[in-house]
DNA sequence: ATTGTTGCAAAGGTTTTGCATTACC
DNA sequence: GGTAATGCAAAACCTTTGCAACAAT
């Protein structure tokens, strides 16, 4: 098990990878090249950490949200970004694009995420493959519990 | 790891210490009795695997639907229902009370549900606990791939 | 020319909320 | 009597969809 950052940005050669594969992506699929599209994924990939629709469509005021919510999709399909936990205001992304898998540990007490990677699982999908002969792509583990801060309220305040 | 079965039903006795359980938490909690509320446990409680909202309260033709979402964060904290994965039709919620924790492997084709158990999980959340000094209460293993109907199509047909 | 993309408005669906009434302690 | 629970309707919420105008192939 591994401890992970979440805040690491894509420097502008990263970005461009992720607009090429994007690009690739498109083609696959047949669909058109456009211009709104790979604004909405240079400023998906820049936002850091877990993010709300709004907050991306906040960050792309000369959109619509219905266009940013048909692209999330194709954004998604790319390899670009990748779901991530779900919080009230609705579905939350996390850019997925030149980022290993890793799992979340959620405080419910004051909301924090501390991302970790468990190798374990790797072991565990070539496990389910033979036992129930099912191909696994890809996972979401969430852990929920109570984070050092929260489980010491004497030491710290809860929620911040 | 082991396999499950989700179909495993309530005996009455059983339900009846459900309800004792959460007569326990309603008191707790400062709030007051309500058969409308047990009403709904036991109903819950009677359905089988996963189930939505509007299936809960279809199988409670007396009540409004906002009675009912009223009703089940409280069967939630009192540990008798816990969420299962949500569908496209919304949250989905599934028995907790007397039942040991389970995984989910969700097969993207076909919609199969496959319920087990993952014994290593247990000694992950030790080694949370430790490394991040965090207090792991539940958790969530989702994995998705493709089932063994899904991966041989030649010998059987999607979606069914 | 055809087909995908976008903006806008409207609808969609699930879930929440305000309020008056009822039930509980 | 005071507070929680309930039913109803309405609102809120996020997300999707229909349609006309625009852009790409």
């Amino acid at each position: 098990m591994r401890s992970l950052q979440s805040g690491d940005e894509l420097d502008a050669s990263a970005i461009e990878r992720a607009i090429f594969r994007l690009r690739e992506h498109v083609k696959t699929e047949g669909l058109k090249a456009s211009d709104v599209r790979e604004t909405v994924a240079r400023v998906a990939l820049g936002l850091k950490g877990h993010f709300s629709v709004e907050e991306l469509v906040s960050a792309l005021p000369s959109l619509h949200s219905s266009t940013v919510y048909r692209i999330l999709p194709v954004l998604l399909e790319a390899g670009l970004l990748q779901r991530a936990p779900a919080q009230s205001d609705g579905q939350r992304y996390e850019r997925a694009f030149e980022r290993e898998h890793h799992d979340h540990l959620l405080c419910t007490r004051c909301g924090r995420i501390i991302e970790f990677h468990f190798e374990t699982m790797q072991q565990l999908e070539r496990d389910l493959a033979q036992r129930f002969d099912f191909a696994v792509t890809n996972h979401v583990l969430h852990l929920y519990g109570l984070c050092a801060k929260c489980q010491h309220p004497a030491k710290q305040p809860v929620n911040q």
